[in-house]
RNA sequence: GUGGCUAUAGUUCAACGGUAGAACACUGGGUUGUGGUCCCAGAUACGAGGGUUCGAUUCCCUCUAGCCACCCCA
C-alpha cells in the first residue's frame, strides 16, 4: 500500500498544511491581464492587416499527426528531431502538438478542396505554437504564432507583396527600423547539386572546421552558410555560392522579387547566406529582424518565404505557395523594449457609487441602464464606504462618478461628480444616462494614449 | 540537448549559521455620505527534497524553474 506522502508530510505553519503548488510546466506562460494590452494591439493590427490584404483567417487544429511535421519540415531538422510534443494517441497513433502553422495550412488546403477556390486563397492565422527547446528571454516552449499565407499562385508578385505587407505590418505595429533579410535558395534539384559542390569545398578544409561545424557537414550542409562559426564565416566567403547554381526559373523568380521591391520603396538586404530551417522552403526565403544586427545576440521576429513544393509533398495536386509567420511574444518584447506606447484601452468612463441598501439596488439596474446603453461603468458594489468607491473611481481613471445615496433615492435624483474639478451637480435620476453620454460627449478629447 | 549564472512577500531589492526587513502594490482605519497627498494598522516570502550542524533561509548535493551562451528558431 502506498503511503500518502502528501497528508504524511510534515505541517509547516500551524493551520495551513503543507502543499506543494503546481508550478507551471517549463518554457509555459500564463498571459496576464497587465499584458493583454500588448497582445490586443498585436492582434488588432494583424487582424486588420489581413483584411486590408484580403486574406481570411483560418483557425487550425494545434494536434496533427507526427508525420504531418515530420514529412514537412524534415526529419533532419532541429525541430522534429528533438524539438517537437509528441506522444502516442491510444488509437490514432504519433501524434504531435504543433509546432509551426505551415503544415498545418497546407494540409488544410488539401483536406478542404482548397484548389477549387479562386486562387491564390490568402489565408491568415494566429495561435499558439509548441516546440521543446530549452526557454530564454523570447523563447518559450508555448509561444504564438500569427501568420500569412498564400496559396495556388506563383507570382513572383506575391512573394514581394507579403514582404511589403511584413514590413509595413511591423511599421503599424510601431516598430520601425526593422531589418528584413532575403534570399532564394532555389528549386530543391538545384539545391542539391549546390550542397554537394558545398560539402565538396569544406571538405577540402575539414581540418580547419571545429567539431561541431564538422557535424554539420554531414548532417546539415547548408547550415555551415549562416554558422556563427568564425572560422566557417570565413571559409564560406570563398564557398560556392548557391546563387551561382540557381536554376535559372528561380532566378529570374528572384530578379523579379527584387524588382518589386525596389519599385515599392521597401528597404531589404540581400543575404546569400540566409537559409532557413525548414525543408519545405523554396526560391524566396527572408527573415525579419528587430534591427541592423546591433549588438548583443537578437532573435528574428518572423520570416518565411516559398514552399513551392510541399502542398504536393503531402499528396495534393502540385501547387506554389509562398508566407511568413512571425513570433507574438518576439514582437512584444520588443515593443516594450523600445516602450512603445500603446492606444488608449478600453477602461472604465463613468463609476457608479452607492451608499446604503436602498441606494445599492437602485445603482444595480441603474448600472445594467449604463451597460446597455454603451457607457463603460466602473462599479464597486461590493464595498460600502464612499470613500472605499471614490478611491476605486480614481483608480479607475474615470472623469465622472455617480453617487447615489439614501437622499437621493427619496428625492428621486443622483449626483455627477467631476473628478477633475470636484464640482458636483444633482440631476433628475431618470434623466442619468441622457446626462452622462452628453457630458461624455462633450469633455471627450477622444481619448487617446496611456502609456501604461 | 550542452555549459554558465541565479532563486527571499504580488513586484523590485536587503540582511543573517540561531526561524527574516524596506519600498511600491494590497487590505483595513484616521467617527457617522466624498478620491488623488498625509498618518496609523494588517496580511503576504526564504522554489522543492536531502545532507553537514546543537541549530540552516544562510554551507554542500540533487531536483525544479528563470536568465545568458551554444544549438536552433519565432
Amino acid at each position: 500500500m502506498p503511503k500518502e506522502k502528501e497528508d504524511a508530510a510534515p505541517k509547516k505553519a500551524a493551520g495551513r498544511p503543507a502543499k506543494k503548488a503546481p508550478q507551471l510546466l517549463r518554457g509555459f506562460r500564463d498571459i496576464l491581464p497587465v499584458d493583454q494590452p500588448y497582445w490586443r494591439w498585436v492582434r488588432n493590427t494583424a487582424e486588420s492587416f489581413a483584411a486590408g490584404y484580403g486574406f481570411e483567417e483560418i483557425g487550425l487544429a494545434i494536434l496533427e499527426e507526427t508525420s504531418l511535421f515530420s514529412r514537412s519540415i524534415g526529419n533532419q531538422t532541429d525541430i522534429v528531431s528533438k524539438e517537437m510534443f509528441t506522444f502516442i494517441d491510444k488509437s490514432d497513433g504519433s501524434l504531435t502538438l504543433r509546432p509551426e502553422a505551415t503544415a498545418s495550412v497546407a494540409r488544410a488546403y488539401i483536406t478542404h478542396g482548397m484548389l477549387n477556390l479562386p486562387q491564390p486563397v490568402k489565408l491568415y492565422y494566429w495561435g499558439p505554437m509548441f516546440r521543446r527547446e530549452r526557454p530564454q528571454a523570447g523563447r518559450q516552449r508555448q509561444f504564438h504564432q500569427l501568420g500569412f499565407e498564400a496559396l495556388g499562385d506563383d507570382n513572383p508578385v506575391i512573394d514581394a507583396q507579403l514582404i511589403l505587407l511584413a514590413y509595413n505590418f511591423f511599421k503599424a505595429l510601431g516598430l520601425d527600423g526593422i531589418s528584413i533579410q532575403i534570399n532564394s535558395i532555389g528549386t530543391p534539384q538545384a539545391r542539391h547539386e549546390y550542397v554537394k559542390e558545398l560539402v565538396g569545398y569544406f571538405r577540402s578544409k575539414r581540418k580547419l572546421l571545429p567539431v561541431e561545424e564538422k557535424e554539420r557537414l554531414s548532417k546539415n550542409p547548408l547550415r555551415l552558410l549562416d554558422s556563427k562559426d568564425p572560422v566557417c564565416q570565413q571559409l564560406r566567403a570563398d564557398a560556392p555560392q548557391l546563387m551561382d547554381w540557381l536554376d535559372d526559373a528561380s532566378k529570374t523568380h528572384f530578379m523579379k522579387v527584387i524588382e518589386y521591391l525596389d519599385e515599392l520603396d521597401i528597404p531589404y538586404t540581400l543575404n546569400p547566406y540566409l537559409v532557413r530551417g525548414l525543408d519545405y522552403y523554396t526560391r524566396t526565403v527572408f527573415e525579419i529582424w528587430p534591427g541592423e544586427q546591433e549588438e548583443g545576440a537578437q532573435s528574428a521576429l518572423g520570416g518565411g518565404g516559398r514552399y513551392d513544393g510541399l502542398i504536393e509533398l503531402l499528396g495534393g495536386r502540385p501547387t506554389p505557395a509562398a508566407g511568413f509567420s512571425c513570433g507574438v511574444e518576439r514582437i512584444i518584447l520588443q515593443l516594450k523594449a523600445r516602450g512603445i506606447a500603446l492606444p488608449h484601452q478600453d477602461t472604465a468612463e463613468v463609476f457608479l457609487a452607492q451608499i446604503g441598501d436602498a441606494a445599492k439596488i437602485k445603482a444595480v439596474t441603474l448600472f445594467e441602464q449604463l451597460r446597455t446603453a454603451g457607457i463603460r461603468t466602473g462599479e464597486s458594489f461590493s464595498k460600502d464606504g464612499l470613500k472605499t468607491q471614490l478611491e476605486a473611481a480614481h483608480k479607475h481613471g474615470v472623469q465622472y462618478v455617480l453617487i447615489i445615496g439614501q437622499k437621493e433615492v427619496l428625492d428621486g435624483t443622483i449626483l455627477i461628480r467631476d473628478m477633475e474639478s470636484g464640482v458636483q451637480e444633482i440631476i433628475d435620476f431618470k434623466k442619468t444616462v441622457a446626462e452622462i453620454k452628453k457630458k461624455l460627449a462633450n469633455g471627450s478629447n477622444s481619448g487617446q494614449v496611456n502609456g501604461l
